[in-house]
DNA sequence: TGTACATCAGTGAACGCGCGTTCACTGATGTAC
DNA sequence: TGTACATCAGTGAACGCGCGTTCACTGATGTAC
């Protein structure tokens, strides 16, 4: 069974990404290793030729996570300016689709409660992407009296905390409240006018299939 | 080793404090039956003489870290005005202290992502917790455009979100700001006027003893 | 060019260990006589 | 009032089961001759 030699790579971006998908619909915790290694077609006992241990995995995936999100975000606001970037990323956040599709959504509003719990290692990995994700709003946000790194910090909590518990209550109505009642607040802290109709979606429970994050 | 009458509920309880202590530390998952019992100051082997199984514990927890929560707010804020009311529930729900001490805090930042991952009778318990809190602080906001409700499900969403990021993030400076700025944005949502000093407290790693929600 | 050997990604059985759950047993207290 | 019995909250050993980890083995492909 001997492979090219950039075989092993490839299959171990495979695992990192079946584990990123899965952790974050299941929490770090939740997924167990025999079962992320199936998901990306290969049996358990493969693991350790990858990974150091269950841990390291963790510590990657989260990493892992956080580049995709960065690809994402990159190739929706192409070539925007600031307050439409910005614009458009609230409304992709901030979204029924978001919260319906963790696997395929933000690390931090998955991974958050998880990450306070993890070892150095993977702390690290989250406190990287935080400060990374808080730098972009940073830069899109209009100048104001209080510092932008301040103003986007609130704004991203504000965002997370949004997305959490939107899926957290499983109620439909309030879920969908939360949701709008959220975006709104994001766009009015980031200062981009608010669309009258109000621009709450639809709520398709399980559709949606692009990326979001 | 027969008790008196009101002995079983007292122990029931007891269990239940100890789980719902442990749970907002280590997530519905994190903590083994035996463990919880032990803290209680039981062995394992009663447990099922309180409970039908871990899944209702989990359950039951739920609903009692909410009303230990409920209790606690209506005791900081006897004989407040809602405005008064809603500047201290937001100076003690975005604080150090209550990063710093998740075994005491509200169940909303830490349940959270358990619970959207939880079975129905969990969820329902946690949707009734929420429900609530979104009332309380409805009822503080002073009149504006927008409805109270809303505006309450935003403020606390912001507040939920501040505080979860705030614990995930390990480095401490990182995680001040985000305290910090998160504050400063619900003081704005809540029209509660600013203190100029921007009243950040210092960072007690380990320290504070009162309960907090 | 063809053949023999070495490599090593992946396989699958097996290992401890921890955890949820069960169950026969204990023994202090309330109740019946 | 005193004695014998029934109750039942709590004990601790034992059970499966799942999961992280290990390890001897496989076999397709690259390399040496």
């Amino acid at each position: 069974m001997r492979y090219g030699p950039e075989h092993k790579d490839e299959t171990r971006t495979k695992v990192l990404r079946a584990a990123a998908a899965a952790m974050r619909a299941h929490g770090t915790q939740g997924v167990g290793v025999a079962d992320i290694m199936g998901r990306a077609g290969l049996t358990h006992g493969g693991f350790y030729a990858h990974f150091r241990s269950r841990d390291d995995l963790v510590t990657q995936s989260i990493a892992f996570m956080f580049a995709e999100a960065r690809d994402r975000y990159k190739r929706w606001t192409e070539g925007m300016s600031g307050p439409e970037a910005l614009a458009a990323y609230i409304d992709r956040y901030v979204s029924a689709r978001h919260r319906d599709e963790p696997a395929r959504g933000c690390p931090l509003t998955t991974i958050m409660v998880d990450a306070a719990r993890s070892d150095e290692a993977a702390r690290a990995a989250f406190d990287a992407g935080v400060r990374h994700m808080v730098g972009v709003l940073a830069a899109w946000l209009p100048p104001a009296d209080e510092p932008a790194e301040s103003r986007a910090a609130a704004l991203l909590a504000g965002m997370v905390g949004t997305v959490a518990l939107a899926r957290a209550v499983s109620d439909p109505a309030q879920s969908n409240a939360i949701l709008e009642a959220g975006r709104r607040a994001a766009r009015a802290a980031a200062g981009v006018p608010i669309p009258e109709g109000g621009g709450s979606a639809p709520r398709p429970r399980r559709a949606g299939h692009g990326p979001i994050t």
